[in-house]
RNA sequence: GCGCCGAUAGUCCAGCCUGGUAAGACUCCUGUCUGCCACACAGGUGACCUGGGUUCAAAUCCCGGUCGGCGCACCA
């Protein structure tokens, strides 16, 4: 197929590139790598920090309804029993050992061939029924082998003892720190409904076949908030106004099974919500913050973007209703973002287990309320996802007089250098004067870059390549006059500035990013 | 996890069929020159994924493994 040619193609190149450049390389690659586990490089470990802060400036610092959290990476076995993601994701296999090798599920073929329900039996009384009643591979007829139990969630052992009662597990997503620690929260600080909790940190899970660079992977940093309200107020959303005229693309359900559109129907996320495609109003709210933060913080192309709603078959055992951000790569639509609609599954689940008391008090006109808050939304979003769709977004390859010139063409806020600074030539007075520069701008907190190697175009195009938006040249007349040029990455024109205008000139450059993108 | 295909410098790639220890381009480093968009001159660093086997000799042939691509399956 066309499509995955494509696919192939563009990330090989971006995985290349990445190499190249210092983004992200295989995790041990001189003993031959490790399949879903990626290293970032110096380049990539700036651009991803920046993302990662940006996301919790954006969430946390500048809110007064979401506070952070960070739970432990290897957790409490109890929470992944509540949780159901130890029965859930716990599936028998059993392989086919004739011709076709293929691998089933054992519990979906008992079914099948005995007309039998298979929830009380162990993996030991699943393979003797497979023995005794002389069952063979539905493919191919072939002798089927021993039985396995498969979990995506990869197990460790706490302390010296090892028996069942020390494994414990690295946590799938960060979601379950934030419901077992919901006590800890209401009650040593003073949120008030509606509120969200967030965490971003590593999440592990044992993927059968990872793929495609950094979007399958073993290991990664999933960023994400658990917005909760009180689950007679879902549709209660006071900030919903600063969003109303986003401008999105749609592709519910009902567009999907009965393709009454190809790809999405645009309108503003107003229109979306009265259409009723959203259960409450505060995931539409989340989605449309979500869609304006990629744009405008995260500087990718929103035309890339749409709100695909996950079929029936799709959603997971906790959600109601699910939407994912969805970017339009050059190989098609592909998750960027998660967004959950998690009910009071998950804090039921834990008051269930656990028998602590999850619920919220609220005292207002009327008295005391109580109630087990519901989870209206969970925005949950891959660090590396993001990393990666900034770059496929911003990755661009143009010709300049009969040559290739790659540019990066990332929000300045994102790029591992704010700006680099040449001296035109290595004449000593000259590089003192660079330097002087190269320290000053550094000292007003700019993250600076000294390139003297090479040919001047030689060092705006290695720029360009990492995506810093500017570079400073001084030359023989910046010693007499104090003027600079200012060379620009995306247009590559140069402006003349006094080096007192500077600081004010890079600024207003910067803010000019977003306006010229859209030209 | 299965099947098919692949793996040679930082990157792109030649050589493999027909065994005799590897070429080119770009990058990178040094020096000279030039002096605002990778293009001058000279020199230099740098590679056969890994472990076995066959052979006098393996990048090359054979087997296992790792990693990658695709397909199947899986994907909370």
């Amino acid at each position: 197929m066309e499509v995955d040619k494509d696919l192939k193609q563009f990330l090989k190149k971006i995985m290349a590139f990445a190499n190249k450049t210092g983004i992200a390389y295989r995790t041990g690659n001189i003993y031959g790598g490790l399949a879903g586990f990626w290293d970032f490089g110096p380049i990539g470990v700036e651009i991803k920090n920046r993302i990662k802060d940006a996301w919790w400036n954006e969430f946390v610092r500048n809110r007064d309804d979401i506070v952070g959290y960070e739970g432990a990476i290897i957790t409490h076995p109890k929470v992944w029993e509540a949780s159901g993601h130890l029965s859930s994701f716990t599936d028998p296999l059993i392989f086919c050992e004739g011709k076709c090798k293929k691998k089933h599920r054992l519990d979906h073929l008992l079914e099948d061939q005995l007309k039998i329900q298979t929830e009380h039996l162990n993996l030991e009384e699943m393979g003797e029924l497979v023995s005794k009643e002389g069952l063979v591979c539905p493919e191919c007829g072939g002798n089927l082998g021993k039985p396995i139990t498969f979990n995506l969630m990869f197990n460790t052992q706490v302390g010296p003892v090892k028996d069942s009662a020390s494994v414990a597990y690295l946590r799938p997503e960060n979601a379950q720190l934030i419901f077992s620690g919901f006590r800890n929260v209401i009650d040593s600080t003073r949120v008030k409904m509606p509120f969200g909790i967030a965490q971003s940190g590593i999440v592990f899970r044992n993927e059968i076949s990872p793929r495609n660079f950094l979007f399958r992977v073993r290991e990664y940093e999933l960023m994400e908030f658990e917005y909760f309200t009180d689950p007679q107020k879902t549709n209660d959303c006071p900030l919903f106004h600063e969003v109303a005229g986003t401008k999105i693309n749609v592709f519910s359900r009902k567009e999907q099974i009965e393709q009454t559109s190809e790809e999405y129907l645009s309108m503003s996320i107003q229109e979306a919500w009265e259409n009723e495609f959203f259960k409450n109003k505060w995931q539409a709210y989340w989605l449309a913050t979500f869609n304006n933060w990629f744009t405008d913080k995260m500087g990718i192309n929103g035309k890339k973007l749409r709100f695909r709603q996950h079929l029936e078959s799709e959603l997971s055992h906790y959600a109601l209703d699910t939407w994912d951000i969805e970017y339009h790569y050059k190989f098609g639509w592909k998750e960027l973002m998660g967004c959950a609609n998690r009910t009071q599954y998950d804090l039921k689940q834990h008051q269930k287990y656990s028998k602590a008391k999850l619920h919220f008090n609220e005292t207002d006109e009327t008295g005391v309320k109580r109630y087990i808050p519901y989870v209206v939304a969970e925005p949950s979003v891959g660090l590396g996802r993001i990393l990666l769709t900034v770059i496929a977004d911003g990755y661009q390859e143009e010709t300049v007089k009969d040559r290739k010139r790659v540019v990066l063409k990332i929000h300045p806020n994102l790029a591992p250098y704010d700006v680099a600074v040449f001296p035109l030539q290595k004449k000593p007075q000259i590089l003192a004067k660079a330097q002087e520069i190269f320290k000053f701008l550094r000292a007003n907190g700019l993250t600076v870059n000294f390139d003297e190697n090479g040919s001047i175009g030689k060092r705006y195009r290695r720029h360009d390549e990492i995506g810093t938006p500017f570079c400073v040249t001084v030359d023989f007349e910046t010693l007499e006059d104090e003027n600079i040029t200012i060379r620009n990455r995306d247009s590559m024109e140069q402006t003349r500035v006094h080096i007192e205008m500077l600081i004010e000139e890079l600024k207003k450059l910067g803010n000019n990013y977003l306006a010229a993108k859209m030209i």
